[in-house]
RNA sequence: GGGCCCGUAGCAUAGCCAGGUGGUGCACCCGGCUGAUAACCGGGAGGUCAUGCGUUCGAAUCGCAUCGGGCCCA
């Protein structure tokens, strides 16, 4: 054990114990020592490798680590390998960056093998980056081995899953239409689509009906660079649509608009009159065939038959009528499906028109839009911008489009009913992130899009014949390279592309070129970091995992993914519990971003207040599910319960050295957890209250951490650290500290402060890794296990915790702030002594606490006396007043003699009549009244010099007049506390003896410092001497004091000198 | 447009599931302490419990609607 001098530093802290963690290999010897212990298998979701890690990434890993640590100091083998997530289209387009590409063509240019290289070169560096940084935040993972999506062996876990899907005839492939970016040339998921405002053209289209002159269907598109594909204008069946003859510029025209938006239609179009000839519904009006207005300019559109079709989507707004265009719409697809329309999609990857598109041919479709607009002529009916949201690919930025195109797909729907009985399954906290959310969103899922048209990921492993239609999937590279002939190590692109596989029919077998969606990569991490296929001993044992912790975006995400691969793998989830956290958000509720200039970064935090404060900040401030508003006061806040942690722990820390006091050991040199359980009754109370209370919380915050409120648990315990232990226990023990001889009292109290503060250690350890690290390391003992994570978790031992003595403390330290909350109000200093203090209550349990706890009730209200009396004060006055809000309607006119009869009544009598008898009777001679309590209130006087206030189930007042004895205790108080402050100054050592002289010329207070009060001041400072003299005169002229001050005390001049005693 | 979550003092939060006097911390103001001291402690003031309607003897709490924020979906 040794003296710690500093103050709270937490950097310098927690770079000894990382130094220490790594010189000692700490992390490998708990793992080691949990060997044999129950396995515990978490999977870490896999962090993508483009970057630093931010505050969101930092509280994941945050939380991760605490919740396994508590794990672990349960015995349990916990199975903690990190991941990363290190293929995908982000990466590309960092390297394109790099590079300096703009498209497709100009890596397909620079060599797709070496555009892969770089990939993974990025990915590989990224990896490394942030795994320092998560091991800089204390986080205790498996870094040395993670799994990455990138290894062969995690390439087979995907190929392997993928073949499961072709032979349970999960995996199709089809014309689908997706969101795709037309920078990246690839399809992108849903969740890649980023929505913002854009400004669009919005604009009203007369379609020319077939076979009637100057008759138009009107619709309304904002992508008016899909005309080119449209085939039809859906309705909804039951809307009601107008013929409606409208006049412009006096030329009549007929259209057909939804009747309830002929008139926004019409003015829209500025057209200055109309009628209605005709109504139909929409069930009426399909069928109706009509032309193209760009019919003329693009060939493919002459040969379609448009028509008018129903649907359900059709809502009332616009003109109730909506282009369809097959090619380019989700909806406008299946609608073509169902409606056997043609899907004509004359726009290629990059987002130019095809040679189908006619005259637009070679033109971006964007750039297209006010050339169709000009081609329209008449047909436009009405043109204006409109701003909407609108998706972008969410790494390039890119608007995208939506296009028809081959993809393959895992057939979702024909798993949902076992994904949602499997999410019933499984336990999430909170319980709405699975029950409601998740499996809301599990129920509207559609088809999985796994297909990707890019290099960087993990490659189909498709191979189709080009002579005939088979095809074939291989589960792992040794069967390609068995049925290839090949040596293939390195799956990826594009050195698998040139594995040609001999196909049955007697031609070759190619691989198809896609790479699949990056989420297909992670949902495989569960058994993909077991080594699974390759090996299955590990599998066997421990798959599906006991545990996963995401953030909210991940329901769509990594809990789907995987949820969605694992089914068609074992037709089951791959997790058994799920908890889910929030969001890390900027002090104003708003989502942290580069353009909003609010991002705080973790190393920010980290370099002004630590690692352990920034952790502890994060899992108290709120529940772990709830989003976090980052609040730099609340990080400061943090930071100084730390800092009074420390204070706590390191104030007791001479005393014990100066005594040479090493805590309770047993035979082989290790501390001796049951030395309290012993000597538990002889205990003063003081001493097994504190205890009873860490074991009390011990209890309560293992049965919070099984539910994952790790906000209750943290906040518990700092609780503990700042009321319990700090403002209260240490204050009232510090004076046994410095008794000189060596007593039980001063034994207990080493005990008990050596006690709590190895528990606090250990139920903060998960928390707080570092500061109860450094802490636990200085006061084990030799033989105790080197490291406080290598202990044992708490859980609160019940034969330690007495609630009664809790219950009767937690009396005192009412009594002791109403007490402070009385003298402040009679402006006497709680250094001044009182004579007596009253405590009225009717409680019993209040009366017990006193009964049972007086000494420590006079000690801290610093009173001679205290009187504890049941029901009321006799000296306690009060007054009457009427209230006339309720003496009006029961008196009426009678109401002010009322009044008077109640001002001029003994107030104190009212009242106890009205408590005896619920109601008064007074009288002015002539007549009688009865009043009950509402007619009155009554205001408290109380005696002269006496100060109250009130606590729980208690008055408390204070009797603040002095005495000759009071006052001169009182100026002893104020003496000894200065010559304390002029030691301090010397910067003397606590057991250092000085020489006192005071010069005191106020006569009334020589007086008062009586021999017995010298005595009690020499004592208190550790003074050899005390001379008082009436003036500096009265000095011995030859002695020269190493401090000499004059003090103004209460309006008392006194001067002090002191010199350490040789 | 839909699903889920959130909205309590200047800020951050507890209480909500199981209705019964809204607690706490920070900041602020006032004070205390001085053997934790570039610390620490006490007190005070500060609330339309987002808004509205409903259920109820009684609503921060239950229901409905609206507004605002977050995540997700469209």
């Amino acid at each position: 054990m040794q003296e710690v001098t500093s103050s709270f530093t937490p950097r310098d802290i927690e770079a000894s114990v990382q130094k220490f963690w790594t010189q000692e290999g700490i992390y490998a010897r708990v793992q080691e020592q949990n060997r044999d212990g129950k396995t515990w298998f978490f999977v870490d979701g896999p962090p993508y490798t483009t970057g630093h890690i931010h505050l969101g990434t930092a509280w994941n890993k945050i939380l991760k680590d605490s919740i396994l640590r508590y794990k672990r100091m349960h015995g349990l083998h916990v199975i903690d390998r990190a991941g990363y997530d290190m293929h995908g289209l982000p990466i590309e387009v960092r390297v394109e960056h790099e590079l300096g590409f703009e498209n497709k063509k100009d890596i397909e240019a620079y060599g797709i093998g070496a555009f892969i290289e770089r990939c993974k070169q990025f990915a590989l560096s990224h990896k490394d980056i942030m795994s320092e940084q998560f091991k800089a935040l204390g986080v205790w993972m498996n870094f040395d081995d993670p799994y990455q999506t990138v290894m062969p062996e995690y390439i087979e876990a995907a190929w392997w899953t993928l073949k499961q899907a072709d032979e349970k005839g999960l995996l199709d492939r089809g014309h689908r239409v997706v969101n795709w970016c037309p920078r990246c040339e690839t399809a992108i998921a849903d969740s890649e689509v980023e929505y913002w405002d854009e400004q669009d053209p919005s604009i009203f289209v007369k379609f020319p009906i077939q076979g009637l002159l100057n008759e138009y269907l009107v619709i309304w598109t904002t992508t008016p660079w899909t005309l080119p594909a449209n085939v039809a204008v859906a309705v909804d069946k039951d809307f009601i649509y107008a013929r409606v003859e409208a006049v412009k510029e006096g030329k009549k025209e007929i259209l057909w608009i939804a009747k309830d938006l002929v008139e926004p239609v019409l003015k829209r179009g500025k057209y200055q009159d109309y009628s209605i000839l005709l109504e139909k519904t929409g069930e009426e009006l399909a069928g109706t065939t009509y032309d193209s207005p760009l019919a003329h300019l693009i060939p493919r559109q002459k040969e379609i038959v448009h028509k008018v079709v129903t649907a359900g989507f059709v809502e009332m707004d616009n003109t109730g009528m909506v282009h369809i265009a097959p090619g380019h719409g989700w909806d406008d697809y299946l609608l073509g499906v169902e409606k056997g329309l043609d899907v004509f999609c004359p726009v290629d990857g990059a987002g130019y028109y095809t040679e189908e598109g006619g005259i637009y041919a070679g033109q971006f479709v964007r750039d297209a839009n006010e050339k169709i607009l000009d081609d329209l002529g008449h047909h436009l009916l009405g043109r204006q911008k409109i701003t909407h949201r609108y998706g972008h690919c969410w790494r390039c930025k890119t608007p995208i489009i939506y296009r028809a195109t081959e993809q393959w797909f895992i057939s979702v729907p024909k798993m949902k009913e076992k994904m949602l009985a499997e999410i019933k399954a499984t336990s999430w906290y909170p319980d709405w992130a699975g029950s409601a959310r998740f499996y809301d969103f599990v129920s509207d899922a559609r088809d999985w899009c796994i297909s990707r048209q890019r290099y960087w990921g993990i490659p189909i492993p498709v191979w189709q014949c080009s002579s005939c239609s088979a095809h074939r999937v291989f589960g792992t590279v040794a069967e390609l390279n068995a049925a290839a002939g090949s040596n293939l190590t390195d799956p990826h692109r594009p050195y698998v592309d040139e594995i040609t596989v001999p196909c049955s029919c007697g031609g070759t077998m190619k691989r198809v070129e896609d790479i699949f969606d990056v989420w297909f990569d992670s949902a495989m991490a569960s058994w993909a970091t077991l080594g699974f296929p390759r090996s299955d001993a590990l599998f066997h044992e421990m798959w599906p995992a006991d545990f996963i912790t995401e953030g909210q975006d991940q329901t769509r995400g990594w809990f789907y993914s995987q949820l969605g691969a694992s089914t068609i793998a074992f037709n089951r989830s791959p997790y058994k519990s799920v908890l889910m956290h929030g969001f890390a958000l900027d002090a104003d509720g708003r989502k942290m971003s580069k353009s909003l200039g609010n991002v705080v970064t973790p190393e920010e935090v980290v370099q002004k207040f630590g690692v352990d404060v920034l952790r502890l900040y994060i899992l108290s401030s709120n529940a772990p599910w709830e989003d976090l508003k980052f609040n730099w006061d609340g990080v400061s806040t943090v930071n100084r319960t730390m800092n009074i942690l420390w204070n706590v722990y390191r104030f007791p820390l001479p005393y014990m050295i100066l005594d040479g006091f090493s805590p309770a050991q047993t035979s082989d040199g290790t501390y001796d957890d049951e030395y309290i359980v012993r000597s538990y009754r002889e205990m003063p109370e003081i001493d097994r209250w504190i205890i009873s209370r860490i074991n009390s919380i011990a209890k309560q915050i293992s049965a919070d951490m099984e539910e994952y409120h790790l906000h209750r648990v943290t906040r518990l315990l700092m609780n503990f650290i700042l009321e319990d232990l700090s403002r209260w226990y240490v204050q009232i023990v510090r004076p046994r500290m410095w008794l000189e001889e060596d007593s039980p009292d001063k034994k207990f109290a080493y005990e008990t402060i050596a006690y709590c503060l190895r528990t606090l250690c250990r139920l903060l350890a998960p928390f707080t890794p570092h500061i109860t690290e450094a802490m636990y390391g200085n006061l084990r003992l030799p033989e105790d296990p080197v490291s406080v994570h290598m202990l044992k978790w708490p859980a609160g031992d019940i034969r330690l915790i007495d609630e009664n003595l809790e219950r009767r403390m937690d009396v005192v330290r009412k009594f002791d702030e109403a007490v402070a909350n009385a003298r402040q109000a009679g402006k006497r200093k709680l250094r001044w002594p009182v004579q007596n203090v009253i405590v009225v209550t009717s409680s019993e349990s209040v009366i017990e606490a006193f009964r049972s706890m007086e000494d420590l009730a006079k000690d801290r209200a610093n009173t001679r006396n205290i009187e504890v009396i049941k029901g009321s004060w006799d000296r306690m006055r009060f007054n009457a007043e009427p209230v006339m809000k309720k003496i009006g309607p029961s008196f009426g006119k009678k109401g002010p003699v009322v009044k008077g009869l109640i001002e001029a009544a003994d107030g104190s009598a009212l009242r106890k009549q009205l408590k005896e008898s619920g109601s008064v009777t007074l009288s002015d001679g002539s007549e009688e009244f009865v009043l009950t309590a509402e007619h009155m209130t009554f205001s408290q006087h109380l005696p002269e010099g006496i100060f109250g206030a009130e606590m729980t189930d208690a008055s408390v007042y204070v009797d603040t007049k002095l005495t000759e004895d009071l006052e001169a205790e009182g100026y002893s108080r104020e003496i000894i506390r200065r010559l304390q402050e002029m030691r301090k100054q010397l910067d003397l050592n606590v057991d250092d003896n000085i020489l006192i002289d005071a010069v005191i010329e106020d006569e009334h207070l020589r007086k008062l410092l009586s021999a017995s009060w010298q005595d009690l001041i020499k004592q208190e400072v550790r003074g050899k001497t005390l001379k008082v003299h009436a003036s500096v005169s009265g000095r011995d002229g030859s002695v020269l004091f190493q401090l000499d001050r004059d003090w103004d005390i209460e309006g008392v001049k006194v001067t002090l000198g002191i010199s350490l005693c040789s």
